[in-house]
DNA sequence: ACGCCTTTGAAGTGA
DNA sequence: TCACTTCAAAGGCGT
């Protein structure tokens, strides 16, 4: 059901007819043809995908907010503890990185241990102090884990040991740096949104991925120099961190299963990965996908 | 309530 | 060194 709605969204996007049966050659599918679909009525994603390679790259993207400046009025230090804790150090002092972050006390919605000193507005997560930045954690740490942490107090009947063992459990978690495709998309995903009405993030992705590849090397290398700073930022930050910390903190339903929808068909490159085929492959029959050559340079 | 899907890239792991 | 795995974000969907 799931891969018919994926399908179905990425031939929208693609004009790639969705490969009925199990048999059927999509070869065989009729041409590309572009135009408006029930999920993107103007056609905007299609024709602005079609055009984007005589098109001029999209408005210089701003600076990840991370790296803008935002001064807080009532910096404070962070108690010895939760320094040590969280692995946080003192108020960067280098002059590329100081301003960017600013240390301030405070409790944080599920957090009430957690000094909340990351104060850039743009980057807010959770609730903090209402109109005072500084209240709000730094976007890497998150409670544990995440939504659930978010929902009021549990009510349920439980014993004051299980509560403490389960608040000991949900410790914060500090997450990984972004990559320059995940900023990427952060920036872009309104977009992309907006013009074409869709919402499912599946396949917002595999749009983003598309004009990701779409950018130019200069474009791209914007956010791969976010990323170096990001990482730079995040190394500082947590000098202790390692992203193996966050290693099987996500609950997968079973290995076997993972491996199952991993080698499903998910997209060209990881099929082409999977079979060792090249970027000149037009059609890869284990994965059932097409790659015409003339959509290539858009994968 | 929470994992899956989907993307790319960074980093961890094991051979 | 290489191939493989995990996790970063996002939100709808399925279990």
């Amino acid at each position: 059901m799931y891969k018919e709605t994926v399908y179905s969204a990425f031939n929208l996007l693609m004009h790639y007819p969705a490969p009925s049966g199990t048999g059927q050659h999509p070869q065989s599918q009729p041409p590309l043809v572009s135009g408006p679909s029930s999920q993107c009525p103007s056609g905007a994603c299609c024709l602005a995908d079609q055009h984007k390679a005589s098109q001029p790259p999209h408005s210089v993207p701003q600076l990840s907010p991370l790296y803008e400046h935002f001064s807080n009025p009532h910096p404070t230090q962070v108690p010895a503890d939760i320094s040590q804790r969280q692995g946080v150090h003192r108020p960067l002092q280098t002059p590329e990185l100081s301003g960017f972050y600013s240390l301030t006390s405070g409790s944080v919605g599920q957090l009430p241990h957690t000094v909340s000193w990351f104060t850039h507005p743009s980057l807010v997560l959770g609730s903090g102090v209402p109109g005072h930045p500084a209240a709000i954690p730094h976007p890497a740490i998150v409670p544990s884990s995440g939504k659930q942490d978010l929902q009021p107090y549990d009510r349920s009947l439980k014993t004051q040991a299980e509560a403490k063992a389960e608040k000991e459990v949900k410790k914060p978690t500090i997450k990984k740096p972004l990559n320059a495709f995940m900023l990427y998309m952060k920036e872009m995903r309104a977009k992309v949104i907006a013009e074409c009405t869709l919402k499912e993030s599946a396949a917002i992705n595999q749009i983003l991925g598309r004009r990701w590849h779409a950018l130019s090397r200069e474009e791209q290398a914007k956010y791969y120099e976010l990323a170096r700073k990001e990482r730079q930022l995040h190394m500082q930050l947590y000098p202790g961190w390692s992203a193996r910390d966050n290693y099987g903190k996500k609950k997968r339903r079973s290995r076997e299963k993972h491996q199952e929808s991993t080698s499903d068909p998910g997209s060209p490159k990881k099929c082409r990965a999977r079979f060792g085929l090249n970027q000149q492959t037009d059609w890869c029959g284990p994965c059932r996908w097409v790659v015409p050559t003339n959509v290539l340079p858009l994968l």
